[in-house]
RNA sequence: GGAGACUUGUCCGAGUGGUUGAAGGAGCACGCCUGGAAAGUGUGUAUACGGGAAACUGUAUCGAGGGUUCGAAUCCCUCAGUCUCCGCCA
């Protein structure tokens, strides 16, 4: 969420980098700053009103202690009157503010200014490759029937059990997975990172501190009998945890990381984008988040891009680092670096890593502050990025790899997997 | 699932309708004392929003939300959580 200070003394600003993000709304921005003088307004004269009730019902106890009766009676229906007007005040105010709140909530975060400019995928700006292409041999085919080869997923046991997008992992493919999830938190914390294990599902606040809420319901599965959200990300609970919470300094920054099975309704798509491992239901994803001083952002950010490449770099996997144009980036991102692996035979990039710096637009909804050494409290600033999301990886493991002999593994993992290659 | 007790500031803890944003203590910060430290002692010690150049000031907040009242931490209702006992399950 925008702050509202910000866009009051800034609309011209706001709306410039507002149309970067191809956000077409921009009346909303002079509907948010007129309800927040109106807000104002009335907030001043609610709160004159009440300190004029408030006085009066003060002098009403000590005519009581008095005994002066009359006078306290007089003065109670003094009070009276003034309600009245109080009670209509008060619901305007009320009614003002949520309608302030529903607006605010529908402007997206700002891009910083090194997003390039465009509106489609194709406008993203290639930071930089790395890793090898490989050469596949001649008998090389896609991930989904070197799953079947291998015996590594029933996907058709999957839709018997629960349902399309559901994947059954068995015997190596399944003992991949633990491989994969142990090898990356090990990384992680290795890093610094603190591991967390959340709950996998979380209540309406929850949902909405992360912006699930109020607008995309629909890509989480509910449980409503509960009023319970499966997450679709472990960025949900984690960050949450500092929610309404004020940090000190020396606490910064603050660096955690989390394995969970992630859970996406995202209905649409079809063809290849869907098959195999490429789309699912439930996956497993290992997030890092940090909570920063506004101030170190931005180098948070390089070192968790750099974070994330070291550890495609060590599954010896050809990659590259998109830098997201305006129109392509999500709603509570101000700069988004995406991360692909090439899935060699898909002849297509698979996005395995998506790396955000949120400034202080996660933590204003959260209201996540930090208290400096002045006594000053100040929003932090969130960041978050996957290292990684499984089934890509995995798919781009089995494609890249795959020889005549068996899918020959990256060194880092034979210790994990207990074998140096699937066969 | 049944019965009961409870939820106050960083922590402990008082407070059952009237200047209570909240006694007292601990902790913490700064100062005095000391060669230095401890002890002692003094002062300070929530958050948000609004007004003000500032000093300061208004409103709200005692688990959350609603209600009664001129006035609620205190009374009523709903919800959440914690603890104890019983039941059930692992």
């Amino acid at each position: 969420m925008l702050q509202i200070n910000y866009i009051r003394q800034h609309a011209d600003l706001v709306k410039t980098k507002l149309s970067k993000k191809h956000f077409a709304d921009l009346g909303l921005v002079d509907q948010v700053i007129a309800l927040d003088e109106q807000l104002r307004k009335l907030k001043n004269e609610t709160e004159s009103l009440q300190s004029a009730v408030n006085a009066a019902s003060k002098e009403i106890g000590v005519l009581m202690a008095k005994k002066e009766l009359e006078a306290a009676e007089a003065k109670k229906l003094e009070v009276a009157q003034h309600k009245t007007s109080l009670q209509q005040l008060n619901q305007q105010l009320a009614d003002t503010e949520k309608r302030l709140l529903d607006d605010i909530i529908k402007l997206p975060n700002l891009p910083n200014d090194d997003v390039p400019d465009g509106k489609t995928p194709a406008e993203n700006v290639v930071v930089r490759t790395g890793g090898e292409m490989p050469t596949l041999y001649d008998g090389a085919t896609p991930h989904w029937d070197l799953i079947k080869k291998y015996d590594l997923v029933d996907f058709e046991t999957g839709v018997k059990l629960t349902g399309s997008g559901f994947p059954l992992y068995k015997g190596k493919g399944a003992k991949l997975q633990r491989a994969l999830i142990q090898y990356f938190l090990d990384f992680n914390t290795t890093a610094g990172y603190t591991e967390y294990l959340p709950p996998l599902m979380v209540n309406e606040a929850t949902a909405y501190g992360t912006g699930q809420l109020p607008d995309k319901e629909g890509q989480m599965y509910h449980v409503t009998e509960d009023k319970f959200y499966l997450i679709p990300t472990a960025e949900v609970p984690v960050t949450n945890i500092y929610r309404d919470e004020i940090v000190k300094e020396t606490d910064l920054p603050i660096k955690m990381t989390a394995y969970t099975p992630c859970f996406r309704r995202e209905a649409g798509s079809f063809g290849s984008d869907v098959r195999g491992l490429n789309r699912v239901h439930q996956f497993d994803k290992i997030e890092i988040v940090q909570l920063v001083h506004p101030e170190t952002s931005y180098s948070t950010l390089d070192e968790m891009v750099a974070h994330v490449e070291k550890l495609l770099q060590s599954l010896e996997l050809p990659y590259r680092i998109l830098r997201l144009c305006g129109g392509d980036m999500s709603f509570a991102s101000a700069i988004t670096y995406d991360f692909e692996v090439f899935s060699a035979a898909q002849q297509k990039w698979l996005e395995v890593s998506s790396v955000s710096n949120f400034e202080a637009f996660q933590t204003n909804r959260m209201k996540i502050r930090l208290k400096d050494a002045s006594g000053k409290t100040q929003l932090l600033h969130s960041l978050n990025g996957s290292s990684l999301a499984l089934p890509r990886i995995v798919a781009g493991l089995l494609e890249n790899k795959q020889t005549a002999e068996g899918i020959v593994l990256p060194k880092v993992l034979h210790s994990y997997f207990g074998a140096a290659i699937i066969m």
